[in-house]
RNA sequence: CGGGCUGUGGCGCAGUUUGGUAGCGCACCUGCUUUGGGAGCAGGGGGUCCUCGGUUCAAAUCCGAGCAGCCCGACCA
């Protein structure tokens, strides 16, 4: 391709909008324009990355025995209804109506459709299993679109779906599909995590995700320094350290949560009684730490929640965090938001900031950390404006805890729940996840299969997933200098950049001869032949990030040689012209 | 959804406090010179100053409403 033909819109400055070094230089490598927040046309160039990544995955899935479908953008609302998620998605999808009323949504994924694709057809245990997949635009209304291409509106996505007779056919599905992640992530370039994840609104068993480790990442992830385990945050546990006289108290807690008339509790907590203080203005854990010096692993913070339209409060240590996904998994809701600070009077009896656990009307449920359980003498609010309670003992004090169960965030430094190794926590880009699906969607919307038995039993599905538009960005964030872009091999737009410099007839020619050779040879050339100044050119193909530059001037020419320099390492040198095509060649191999 | 910042030519920005006929750099066009790391000189084109409404003799500038973009938050009560 000669780029005095191309489209390839470079900017030298930085565009002011964006954040992330993806961004920034797929912006400024006339990769991608966005049209609006979280929207995007990507360009000659950005395109040819993206088609990179599709063929990849491409090929390792049907590599892996997945056929390659192609399913509808625009879904009916029927197929949402049935499977429950016309509701559950939310705000998420978006919807719109045709010119009868009828509603419709463009699909932010596509489990329903595979369940309706599959339900009229599939009859026998002799149909299964198969796995179908697609390399489409998905399209989902997220709350904050940002950083280019890694959290956009709209974005291209792989997705996959295993349909299989029983749990253990999808258990190999699964892992089918694992290694062919790993492998396409591994061809990308890309050095990615595995870890365990929550499997949020799609529902079922068990999940992983794909992570690129970046600092410009979303997610929180948990590795232990030791051993294996790698978790998503959302989902990471940390093993418990069993401290002091909580023995007895922790014994307690496993077998019944109405801990009210039990003496081990009492024996553990005699002789102190609660007792209210005057904490002014204290309506944080810092607050509390210097107003009354108590320690925060010290104080039980309570935060207010409203679940499904019922109140919930959860209690988790003052030097904790709460984890929203474990309490959302825990309470099984679907809707969970903070209370607001007016809701407070009314629907919990307290007041923002000094809301407690002690004495809470019955029908606010409790929900508390394990951590809770091993507490003595904590400080917690009063439900009354500027009072704090302390010398609290959550077995004696709080009746109603309906139960202790795992509901903090892991911090640096947290023992690994494997091996009692430190915890360390990195970000990471979710490129890929994959989940075992169950039979949610086979069951709602009556996709089944006769057994061996004649008896009717429910598909049991898996789906995977691949941000193919995120891993271009994901490869950005991995691979860039301050001079640009350094596209992996696979990845790169074009193999191979020839820069002739100057406007000489020999010079021109001599590219002219090399271009149409290295063509032959089958590689992706691009060739500068731009009536630019040599710096231009220098700037941009380190800019757009070729892994393979020609140079050719006067200078070497008169001595039959190119120079070449490679783009990751910076190094230079010359070859000879006339065996130009098979050096770059070996080059390429020594690079992939 | 809440808070903050920003909207001026294709890009990056100044001008807004103190109202007076819109400017800089880059890019673009023409010519000459130059040509191995984002050229020099000369000339030139291009802007509903986000939108609507108001104040005023006069609004990019002041006031009101709206829209858009970005950042933070939407757990730490």
């Amino acid at each position: 391709m000669k780029l005095s033909k191309y489209y390839m819109p470079t900017l030298r400055e930085v565009p002011a909008d964006a954040e992330i070094p993806s961004h920034q230089l797929m912006l400024r490598a006339g990769m991608i324009r966005s049209l609006s927040a979280g929207i995007y046309s990507y360009l000659p160039l950005g395109y040819r990355v993206i088609r990179k990544v599709e063929q990849i995955v491409r090929e390792e899935m049907d590599r892996s025995g997945a056929l390659e479908v192609l399913m509808p953008a625009m879904q009916v609302a029927d197929i949402w209804k049935e499977s429950g998620r016309w509701e559950e998605f939310g705000p998420l999808m978006v919807r719109f109506k045709d010119r009868n009323e009828r509603e419709y949504c463009l699909g932010p994924t596509h489990e329903e459709v595979i369940a309706d694709i599959v339900r009229d057809e599939v009859r026998s245990y002799k149909d299964l299993p198969f796995n179908l997949y697609q390399i489409q635009t998905k399209v989902r209304d997220e709350i904050r679109p940002r950083f280019g291409l890694m959290r956009a509106k709209e974005f291209i996505m792989k997705d996959a779906y295993t349909l299989d007779r029983d749990e253990d056919g999808l258990d190999k599905a699964y892992q089918n599909m694992y290694d062919a992640y790993v492998r396409v992530f591994d061809r990308c370039g890309l050095d990615t995590r595995v870890v365990e994840a929550d499997s949020g609104a799609m529902g079922g068993s068990g999940s992983h995700e794909f992570m690129v480790l970046a600092d410009s990442g979303e997610d929180d992830l948990a590795f232990c320094t030791e051993c294996e385990y790698a978790a998503n945050v959302e989902r990471a546990e940390a093993a418990l350290e069993i401290s002091r006289a909580s023995k007895a108290a922790d014994d307690l807690a496993e077998t019944s949560a109405d801990t009210s008339n039990n003496p081990a509790a009492d024996a553990t907590t005699s002789g102190v009684e609660i007792e209210k203080v005057h904490t002014p203005e204290a309506t944080t854990i810092e607050d509390l730490v210097d107003m009354i010096g108590v320690s925060p692993e010290k104080m039980i913070k309570t935060m207010a929640y409203v679940a499904d339209d019922q109140p919930v409060v959860a209690l988790v240590r003052g030097d904790d965090q709460l984890n929203e996904v474990k309490l959302r998994n825990h309470l099984k809701a679907i809707e969970l938001r903070p209370a607001h600070p007016d809701e407070f009077p009314e629907r919990f009896g307290s007041v923002a900031g000094f809301i407690g656990p002690v004495d809470l009307s019955e029908n606010i449920k409790i929900v508390a950390d394990r951590r809770i359980q091993e507490l003595e003498k904590a400080v917690t609010g009063a439900n009354e404006k500027d009072y704090h309670l302390v010398n609290v003992n959550p077995h004696r004090d709080i009746a109603e805890i309906e139960a202790f169960t795992e509901l903090r965030t892991v911090q640096a430094g947290d023992p690994c729940p494997r091996c009692g190794g430190a915890l360390e926590i990195k970000s990471g880009i979710e490129v890929g996840h994959i989940f075992k699906l169950g039979t949610k969607y086979s069951s709602s919307m009556g996709a089944t299969y006769l057994d061996e038995n004649g008896k009717t039993q429910p598909i049991v599905m898996g789906s995977y997933g691949i941000g193919i538009t995120r891993v271009a960005a994901a490869a950005v964030e991995q691979h860039h200098d301050d001079r640009g872009i350094v596209w992996p091999l696979p990845l790169a737009p074009f193999q191979v950049i020839i820069l002739p410099l100057g406007n000489s007839g020999d010079v021109g020619r001599a590219a002219e001869e090399i271009y149409e050779e290295l063509q032959d040879a089958g590689l992706e050339v691009l060739l500068d032949d731009r009536d630019e100044r040599a710096g231009v050119k220098f700037n941009d193909a380190e800019l757009i990030g070729i892994p393979l530059r020609i140079t050719i001037g006067s200078r070497s020419l008169e001595n039959d040689k190119f120079e070449v320099q490679i783009r990751r390492t910076g190094k230079e040198f010359n070859i000879d012209r006339s065996s130009a095509c098979s050096e770059i060649e070996n080059l390429l191999e020594e690079i992939e």
